[in-house]
DNA sequence: CTTGCCCCTGACGTCAACGTCAACGTTTAG
DNA sequence: CTAAACGTTGACGTTGACGTCAGGGGCAAG
């Protein structure tokens, strides 16, 4: 398959396939003329390489990766690129999955325009400081969820 | 407080708040010689900042959805936004699992050197095509966990 | 006073994964 | 044969959240 049929398939440009071939992460045949030709496979190696792009992965990491794909073996030095790729991942979705709570809450806020806003759910988080003054959500329980 | 306590207290350089006022994201007062002040809430807003900064939100849509921090409302606008950046969220979120299942199949195929990778739990994966020859698990079984 | 540490503005540098354009050769449908 | 559609290399542009440096001023202690 010539390189506007890949890029199709798997869903990005031409430009990324050549960066990709660029960088080590992808090979390819050439015709006489020197044209691009990739087996199918590549298809599914391009959605890889873009699934750990999109994972955060930089490309110097996926080249070291990837052997290990294709060998089904991995190095020592692999294995530990491997565990702390896994744990940046899921820092990643730690720090996403806070940051989603702080926008369910603004949310939830958002939506009950009154002063008391779902006081079973959030009371902890805005307990008035004194009897006098009920205090409306702040940027620390918005953060946090949690009252300082 | 100065830009160097908040910047030691928050966790960033003073480079990142002077950005974050440039992008009209955190106010300050002003000495009569020119230096920032803030008040002790600039900590905790700045975390939030970081917060969706790490979250992969743009300075500019932090700036849209600030104020409705501070007031407790959202105008149908930025409601919009927070839903939008909301199911962002959970798409990147998404995203890292499948990247994480993926290292995790590459770290289990490496921990057992053997042809035969942990039966029970990839069989379905790599069952052989014919009786003849047994495959070893390759780039589609690693990139989605399912045979073609 | 001066030493050392903090702060100011302004401006350029960085890094990565491509986008985009130029100038040109190749393949293919009619 | 010819025009459209596709391919090639090379090189510069983009984006965002800062890092970093230059050149200058402010401020408490000794």
């Amino acid at each position: 398959m010539r390189i506007g049929d890949i890029a199709h398939r798997a869903g990005v440009s031409t430009r990324a396939l050549r960066y990709y071939e660029e960088q080590g992460l992808l090979a390819s045949e050439r015709t006489v003329t020197g044209q691009r030709i990739y087996p199918e496979s590549a298809v599914e190696r391009v959605r890889l390489i873009q699934q750990f792009f999109t994972a955060g992965l930089a490309s110097r990491t996926i080249l070291q990766l990837l052997p290990c794909v294709e060998t089904g073996t991995a190095s020592p030095e692999v294995f530990t690129i491997l565990e702390q790729e896994r744990t940046r991942i899921n820092a990643a979705m730690a720090d996403l999955a806070a940051a989603g709570e702080a926008l369910d809450r603004m949310i939830a806020i958002a939506h009950h325009p009154s002063p008391e806003h779902c006081p079973a759910l959030r009371e902890p988080a805005w307990a008035p400081s004194d009897g006098s003054t009920r205090t409306r959500p702040t940027l620390a329980t918005i953060s946090t969820g949690v009252a300082p």
